[in-house]
Formats: C-alpha cells, structure tokens, sequence
RNA sequence: GGCGGCGUACCCAAGUGGCUAAGGGAGAGGUCUGCAAAACCUUUAUGCAGCGGUUCAAAUCCGCUCGCCGCCUCCA
C-alpha cells in the first residue's frame, strides 16, 4: 500500500509501527457551529481510509476528538447567552446527526480536550521543564526556535516567515512565531487550575496530549484536513517531539478542499454550505458519492450540477441492482450460455484485485468508482444476452457479492434499490403517494390491453410530469423515480 | 515577497515513462419497445495549457511561458 505523506512529500509504502496494526487519529471538529460540506470531506475520507485498512486486514484504532474549548466556543456561548459547555454539547449532537446521516462511522475512541485537562498540564509542565516553553502572566508559550525541526511539516523557514509577517505581534513574546500552549483565563471565562494559574488549554496542546493518551507517544497515521497542516499540525508535531524526544506520526494525510465558483469554500469567505443544507436537497449518499468521486487530496469543486451527476450515477448503480435481483428472482434451470460469459467471468476474477489495486495507491476512491461502473456495464451487457442456468446465476451472485464487497469498504451502494427509490420520493417531493402510482399503473395496464394507447400514454404523460417513470417489462410495468432534471 | 499545487474531450474525472488515454454525464446514430424508459453497441481528445529539451519511448521527467488556485492569520 502507498500513502501520500505530507512529511516528506511524496508516496511512501505503508508500513506500520507495529506489523498488522494502525493507530490513526484525524482532527476532529471545534464543536461551537454546525458542519458544512468540507467538515463532511474529511470525516467521509478518514472514514473511507479506516473501512480500507480494516478491510486489508489491519488492526486500526481510530481516534477522532472533538475539541471543546476555545475562543470560538466561548464567543458563541456569549452570543447565545448560554454556557460554553452548552454549546460544545449541542453541536456535538449536531455533528453526530449529520455524520450519522452520512454514513460516517464512530471513531474507537472519540476524546474531548476538557477530558485531558490534567495530561495538557503535565505537558505544558514537561515542556517548560525542558526549557522548551516559557511562562509569562500565566500564559505558557511554545519557544519556536528551541525546536530546530521547526517548519519540517508545512516545509516553511522560521526566518522567512518573520520576514513577511502577518501575525499579529505579542511584545510578551520572545517571537511572534511562539504560540500559546496554556493561556490565562479572564474573570467569568471557563478555567482549569494550573500551576500557572486559572486557565485553559491552547489550541493545539490538547491533541498531543489525546494522541499520546490513545495511540502513544508515536503513531502511524495522522490526518485532518490540508488547512490544518499550519499553524496546527506544525504547532502539535513541535510540542509533541520536544516533550517525548521521539517522532511523532510516521504518515502525515491531508485532504484537499471543497471550492465554490473555483475558491475555497471557508467560514470567512461566507461561501459555505451546511451539511444540513445540502441534505435538504440530496440523499446522503449522494454528497458521500460526490466526495468520494475525486481523489481526496485534490480540490473538489462542489456545484448543484455536479451532485445531479453524482445522483445519476448512483440511480445507475441501482437500477443495475434491480435488474440483478430480478434475474435472480426469475432464474431458470434451462441452461442457456452466452457469447458473453467467458469474458464476463474474467471481469469477475479480477475485479477485486483491481479494486484493491485503485484503493491501494494512495486511497483513489476516484478510480475504484470507476472500476465499479465498470463491472455494472458489464454485468448490464452479460444479462441482455439473457443467460439462463446455473452457472449464470452463479456468476450473477458473484457480481452482486463483488458489487457490495467494494460498496462496504466506500459505504455507499448498500441500500436495496427500493430504498433508494423511497428516499427520492422524499427528497424530490414527489406528490403522489406508492399507492397512488401503483393505481395509475394499475389503470394504464388495463388501457394497454385494451390497446388504448393514447389512454395508456397519458397516464404515463401524467405520471412523468411529476417526476415518475414507468418502465414496461415482460410481467408487468415498474416505476422510479426520475432524476437528474 | 516566500512556499506549494493544479491546467486531460462539450462538462465532471482517473491516469505521473511503454498496450486501444479509465469511468460518469451530455450530444449524435443504432438495437430493443405499441410508444417509451432502462440496457447495450457505435461515435465525440492521432490528443493531455503553450513552447523547447531529455529519452529508443513522455500527458507522465526537466526548463521556460501563460492561466487558475492554495498556504504563510481562525479555518476541514
């Protein structure tokens, strides 16, 4: 397996500290305002690379925290006109919604910065031990060019950086670049006791003391998205070697952004969408098939359009599906082979090797997508040749068990065509009920035998207008539900 | 200013040295159908921003040019 690793910038081949397991820990959220879609990129990547690693056999401990504590957090309890620890609860349970809803899984271990108190001041304790951070007012900060290897990961110069700077200059500060690990709390602000004082964790601090805590003093993976890599990353991989005198994470993982009319989609710009938003208008599985139809570490441009696209495509994964079960269904034992079997067969043989292969190189979930309508086509042109027998039954299960196999390790394809078909009726507000179209098609069946055909066709004409399509087949006429309109 | 990334068909998007440049959407033509839909087939890049270079061989490596974007400040 090769991963892209920020650290050295380039492709490395996967091996992990201790043969067989993984220990990954992913940036998590600030809980003080709902998720939009780039929260939702990077919870579905790690999601998607923690189902791989599980599914090539490794022993993954997933650890994903929620950051609790913040000026963020504090500014919005006061807007609110509620408690900080109120608002970090109520956009947890935000979060959990939304991610549920998109198929993300739970963590193993799923931490919060107020749970570590006393590990953040053992670190801060250390680092100021060692002559790495230095306290002034009760503010502890991070000494930067005490680090030597300070810049390694977002590969900047400290110099370079002074030189052009846009930080704000704290005089207290022996260099602007120096950050807080411990920061004073004012009166009425939410605090810890310290040895320093009343006060609370920097932003960066608390995950070197959960990582530490949960996967140890070095661990394999570590992942958030690519705008964390500076100033947090940096800030979290200094603290945390200077404290232990060892490396920190082996393999540096960032996801790309989501850009809106070719920019970065971002709080400040204002150019975000929620998650909720979108998922007012689309299933889930539509923004979780979107996501992963581009390589996680290049830019996604995320448009109306183009979730219409990602929805056609699943509706093609699934009308397959229908088509599968039907045959399935119907089987004869009249044997009839096909032209077709033989190599139908020797896509199915080598299917999953090739997804493998896809999602082996560096997670390209684009390609293993690929590959996947790829096999539909195929299963799709294997079954017009209408194969009867055994043997092509066989083959039929065995592309539905390679057709979920590689659903389950991306998490999406695994709903039964029908409800599929369910949950468009509601996110197309469809305005019929299933009775109601099934008595249309009932009144249609009896003008068709009646060869009334201009009765026939304004039923249908009826039916499209308000999104739904009838399909005729040889016993008897199904609906769906139209999209990409 | 410093550092980094990207530019592949009408659109989205894989591919980073060597078979016919994946896959999806859209368009055109066809098979099937009472008509449709779906599905399948054919077709749409002698070509990968442009120009040079390295190589037996380049979308893929190197250089320059143009265009777009990101980070350097909170940010997934």
């Amino acid at each position: 397996m090769r991963v892209y690793n920020t650290l050295t910038g380039k492709k490395e081949d996967l091996v992990p500290l201790a043969p067989g397991r993984i220990g990954m820990y992913a940036c998590g959220v600030t809980v003080y305002d709902v998720c939009h879609i780039g929260h939702a990129r990077s919870a579905i990547v790690f999601d998607v690379i923690r189902r791989y690693l599980r599914f090539r056999g490794f022993d993954v401990k997933y650890v994903r925290n929620f950051t609790d504590i913040d000026d963020k957090i504090i500014n919005r309890a006061k807007q609110e006109g509620i408690g900080w620890d109120e608002v970090a609860k109520k956009y947890t349970e935000e979060y959990y919604t939304d991610m549920d809803r998109l198929g993300v899984g739970r963590a193993d271990v799923e931490p919060k910065a107020t749970e570590h108190i006393p590990e953040i001041i053992a670190i801060v304790r250390g680092l100021v031990e060692k002559g790495y951070a230095y306290v002034i007012d009760g503010d502890v900060y991070f000494e930067v060019k005490k680090f030597s290897d300070y810049g390694k990961l977002s590969k900047r110069d400290v110099d370079d950086m002074l030189a052009g700077a846009r930080v704000e200059v704290d005089e207290r500060k022996r260099s602007p670049m120096d950050f807080a690990v411990w920061k004073s709390s004012k009166e009425g602000e939410p605090s810890w006791e310290s040895p320093w004082g009343p006060g609370r964790p920097g932003w960066h601090i608390e995950c070197s003391a959960m990582t530490m805590k949960h996967l140890g003093e070095s661990f394999d993976i570590h992942g958030g998205g690519a705008d964390l890599i500076f100033p947090h990353h940096e800030n979290e991989l200094a603290q945390s070697e200077a404290f232990t005198g060892k490396p920190f994470v082996k393999y540096w993982i960032h996801n790309g952004f989501i850009t809106i009319d070719r920019e970065k989609m971002s709080k400040s710009l204002g150019n975000f969408f929620t998650i909720k938003e979108i998922l007012g208008k689309f299933d889930p599985e539509v923004l979780r098939f979107f996501l992963l139809s581009t390589h996680y570490r290049s830019p996604i441009e995320f448009s109306d359009a183009s979730l219409r696209e990602a929805e056609l495509s699943i509706d093609r994964y699934y009308t397959t599906l229908i088509r599968i079960d039907d045959f399935l269904k119907e089987s004869s034992d009249k044997i009839k082979t096909t032209a077709e079997e033989k190599g139908f067969e020797e896509t199915l043989s080598v299917f999953i090797d090739k997804f493998k292969e896809a999602m082996d190189d560096d997670f390209n979930t684009a390609l293993a997508l690929g590959l996947i309508f790829e096999l539909i086509r195929e299963v799709n042109k294997y079954l017009d040749a209408r194969p009867s027998g055994r043997k092509a039954w066989e083959l039929i299960t065995r592309s539905s068990d390679l057709l979920s196999q590689s659903g389950n390790v991306l998490n999406i394809f695994n709903k039964k065509p029908e409800e599929w078909y369910d949950a468009l009726m509601v996110t197309k507000r469809i305005p019929f009920t299933k009775a109601d179209i099934l008595d249309r098609i009932e009144q249609r069946q009896e003008a068709r035998q009646r060869k009334d055909w201009a009765a026939a066709d304004s039923v249908r004409k009826e039916l499209e207008d308000q999104g739904i399509i009838i399909e005729d087949k040889k016993n008897g006429s199904t609906w769906k539900v139209m999209i990409g309109k």
